[in-house]
DNA sequence: TTAAACTTTCAAAAAAAAATGAAAGTTTAT
DNA sequence: ATAAACTTTCATTTTTTTTTGAAAGTTTAA
């Protein structure tokens, strides 16, 4: 009986662990990073303990290429790490866990390698010599004010960091909803 | 020599365009937006005025259909409106041309395709019944504080909205900095 | 009602992205 | 120095996503 329970325990358990898994693989591939990059962060950021290579790959039944490629790919965006355990030859891998930190990681990898040069071709673009036909100067200005909202939206997670930290600010602002 | 300046600049117009058409494009898909889709937005927000499907086609040198999926796509996303002009048979498209508009909707769009349904996932896998054993209070800790996390950063874009149109909160955060 | 002028759909083809796995490379203990 | 125990690389294969284009559908004007 007692032995029974834990059985269904412990299907329940894998079973939410793998839900978890699979969605966060899916909605990774709808923002545009890779369905197996997003499940082994998933799979390091529930895991309690530093996970070792060959489990990620019998977890997810991939290949040892792809678990190479794809957690070297996640150490470069500096959210998951490479941890070493005494006596044990073998690597671990554990994931950042603090989310605001992730958030942060993540938002500076992606402003770094897709908004800034976005808003270097933006600033290029909108430059081009005068203007004479209204269609020259509606590209001008819409692309202007492109440049204008990117380079703002780009530095929106650092004002809402320092806002968070910030205990009057907070105060103010429930004082105004 | 005046004729010759002319077709320079318009060279120089011609090409700004398609960079930025193509910039976009590749923004686009690296955030998980198909590369056409993005390109057509990018066209109809520097383009005066609506824009006939089949100078679309011209313009990024794809098919009917693909075009016609695309449009529709962004239709459905609430972004690019479908415009009748009087006399004139076929239907021309606008992009919706207010940034802080677009934003609003991409997200809200977003967040009910994809945040909503991880969400209740996030909701369903932490609250497995009772947990045992170490890894599994951390799977319920961890999946329970990214379902908070990912709500509270559901919300964040309604805030900023509420926050960009009120001075008294813009100016007390400016005596805060 | 018809036919011309359009748009949409969707099966098939093409292109792009991701995954495999075996060989090459590295590290460590002896 | 060597071999065992690992990890990485990358050409090839597989999978997924996107695009095509022709047929079907729709709308409009006469």
């Amino acid at each position: 009986m007692c032995h029974q329970n834990e059985i269904t325990f412990k299907m329940e358990f894998k079973e939410a662990k793998n839900k978890f898994v699979q969605t966060w693989g899916a909605l990774g591939s709808q923002w545009g990073i890779n369905k197996t990059m997003a499940q082994i962060h998933a799979l390091l950021m529930v895991s309690n303990e530093a996970v070792s290579m060959e489990d990620i790959m019998e977890e997810l039944q991939i290949s040892r290429g792809n678990a190479s490629m794809n957690i070297r790919a996640l150490m470069d965006w500096g959210i998951v790490y490479k941890e070493y355990k005494a006596g044990e030859r073998r690597e671990f891998f554990t994931a950042e866990k603090d989310l605001d930190e992730l958030a942060v990681k993540i938002s500076k990898e992606r402003s770094k390698r897709e908004i800034k040069p976005a808003l270097k071709v933006l600033k290029e673009v909108s430059s081009i010599s005068a203007n004479t036909t209204s269609e020259e100067k509606h590209f001008v200005d819409q692309t202007k004010k492109l440049y204008d909202f990117v380079l703002k939206a780009d530095n929106v997670l650092d004002k809402i960091t320092e806002y968070k930290d910030n205990w009057l600010a907070q105060i103010l602002m429930k004082f105004m909803k």
